[in-house]
DNA sequence: TCTGTTTATGTAAACCTTTTCATAAGATGC
DNA sequence: GCATCTTATGAAAAGGTTTACATAAACAGA
């Protein structure tokens, strides 16, 4: 009886655990344990007979088991508004292309730009173990900063530079990307100019690149008063219909700001619509630098969004040890602005 | 001392567990435990009693020891070649709006179409303590599935379907998508064709795309000699690169179709760049129907992928009660094409 | 040769749940 | 009023790791 149990090995076709190793291998699951975490602590030639078993018998490590004891589960949370944007596809690609090769894996949930949702999103990365959580903008509810405290979950924010230093950012400042946008519809002569912004509620980059472009406008010495502003929401149909409404209503607009590329696209195509050639008759920036935007005609001028390399960034401050010197907590990364063909000078149309 | 330790409840600011609740409530943790789990098995007064400590005490249960004890992670593994090319974002997004209201999450991974990584992903994702496996493509390595059935994780193939009826699938026949596209160039009387197709090795969406097409030119009468077939990238500046070659090399063309949206919008690009008119002088047919194929201008004709469903679906099978009976292991969804104007009937250019 | 260090391995506890089985109380039927 | 069934709860084991601590062996210094 005693000796069966002992000799029981093969568990009935049960994945084999850490037990079944170190049978086989005469030697205690702790060695084995040790050879799989910090092989260059156990013998050369029993650490090659632990592995050569762990290859034979198809061992495959139980995570929750790991996770449970070690308290770290190689797990990373990603909280975005939605992927339809695209935009933050590119974020997502640069994370898991570092998080890979780490052994570590992308938990991705999406809020649809509803700070509530985001909440319970956390809650439930946090009851999955997650050893991080990345988030988009800066602004949120006071609960989700609690619950990430309470539960000692480190997190970063994307997309924005966080107000309070204490707290980890791997991102940009809308308004300077807004600003960009803005100078440069100056220097080309435009005086009359529309922005189709991003909703703004409870979404600090749709209102920072609102700001930042309203600001240097004024700079720039164009009036408040000859500027429409209408919100949209990121999707291209809207941003068609947005376009409609400005031409409707505003005769002497000759350039159009929009909040992301999506948009830009809807109005490009409600322009065109309208009958009006883009950009002799209006110009059009967006804000994103999608790939797409290249490929559209005209090419689409844009606010580049450094997307892949905060995933990069924000990888490498979560794989990084957290004692470690080198370790950016704040990366704080530019916007460009790509002239592309979809600018040009004003010309009167009054 | 044992005082103390009965007393010590709240662990230095730790977050709390079962224990601490079943101590706040006079009860058993297995009785804390039901409350979460089955609530209807507890008296009502102390499972009430039970969920306003949890509140209070700001409960999270811990996933790891969770899913250790009862092999059931709510962890859903997704495995795509990329998202760049943005098609399989729309999957994604079906996918995680049915599973987050149900708990579940998912557990993101990139092949970049490379069959010899995705061994090691899947190899990764089980040891993550995934529920299940979500596989786009019915081509894979026979590694693959031996891990999978070893390790006895659900899975299920998408964008295709299994040839193998004991593999659950949630997709469409990529061969009927390439016929659509055919039979409607056909239809518009064009004779002399190009085809930009996906790099079709170790891809079964893009060799069936490409079969398809090619058997149903043969059927409506299209000589084979007449198809000139490029093989690119899923690239906007592949399909660009593509269609200046096709240009170039033979000059009766009349119509591209192009295995894929992205595809289609960089051959559109590259059309323009040499002067033609689309559709006037080329027919453009395109692959997955992207939200964008509308806003472009000629909107483009493409075959429509139901990328979405699909992973709504997917996510309906992987949440069913494993022996419910309405359980849908196989869902054959269809393609449909989409004629917008990026595409006419063909005129002579001799 | 003896003491003190270092290195390799083992023992056993701990991580936090879920779940089986047992028990006690309450309800039901005759 | 007794036997039987049902319902609510508790005790304890189990799940597969990691890791602190203990031990044994090998080695170095004197």
């Amino acid at each position: 009886m005693a000796l069966e149990k002992m000799a029981n090995i093969d568990r009935g076709r049960q994945s084999p655990t850490v037990v079944e190793i170190a049978k086989c291998a005469g030697c205690s699951i702790a060695t084995v344990s040790r050879v799989l975490n910090r092989p260059e602590t156990v013998a050369i030639d029993l650490r090659e007979r632990i592995l050569r078993l762990v290859d034979e018998l198809g061992y495959v490590p139980n995570g929750s088991a790991r996770a449970l004891r070690s308290s770290r589960s190689r797990l990373i949370g990603l909280i975005v508004p939605t992927l339809d944007a695209a935009i933050f596809t590119r974020m997502l690609e640069g994370l898991e292309s570092r998080l890979a090769p780490a052994g570590a894996s992308l938990v991705y949930s999406a809020t649809g730009y509803d700070l509530d949702r985001e909440i319970r999103v956390v809650r439930n990365l946090i009851e999955k173990g997650v050893d991080g959580i990345i988030l988009v903008g800066s602004h949120h509810r006071k609960e989700t900063l609690k619950l990430l405290r309470e539960h000692k979950v480190r997190f970063a924010v994307t997309y924005a530079l966080s107000e309070d230093a204490s707290i980890p950012c791997m991102g940009f400042d809308n308004r300077s990307g807004g600003a960009l946008a803005a100078n440069y519809l100056a220097d080309l002569g435009h005086k009359t100019l529309a922005v189709i912004a991003g909703v703004t509620r409870d979404n600090d980059r749709a209102s920072g690149r609102l700001e930042g472009f309203l600001a240097m406008a004024e700079r720039r010495g164009i009036d408040r008063s000859r500027i429409v502003v209408v919100e949209s929401p990121y999707e291209f149909s809207r941003g068609r219909a947005a376009a409609r409404l400005i031409l409707n209503q505003n005769r002497n607009v000759t350039a159009i700001f929009c909040g992301s590329d999506v948009l830009a696209v809807g109005a490009l195509r409600g322009c065109k619509d309208a009958g009006l050639c883009v950009p002799q008759d209006m110009s059009i920036i967006g804000f994103d630098n999608l790939d797409i935007a290249e490929y559209l005609t005209p090419g689409l001028t844009t606010v580049d969004v450094p997307a892949r390399l905060m995933g990069e960034e924000a990888a490498n401050y979560f794989l990084a040890d957290q004692n470690s010197l080198d370790i950016h907590s704040r990366v704080e990364l530019e916007t460009r602005l790509i002239v592309r063909e979809s600018t040009a000078p004003a010309r009167d149309r009054q």
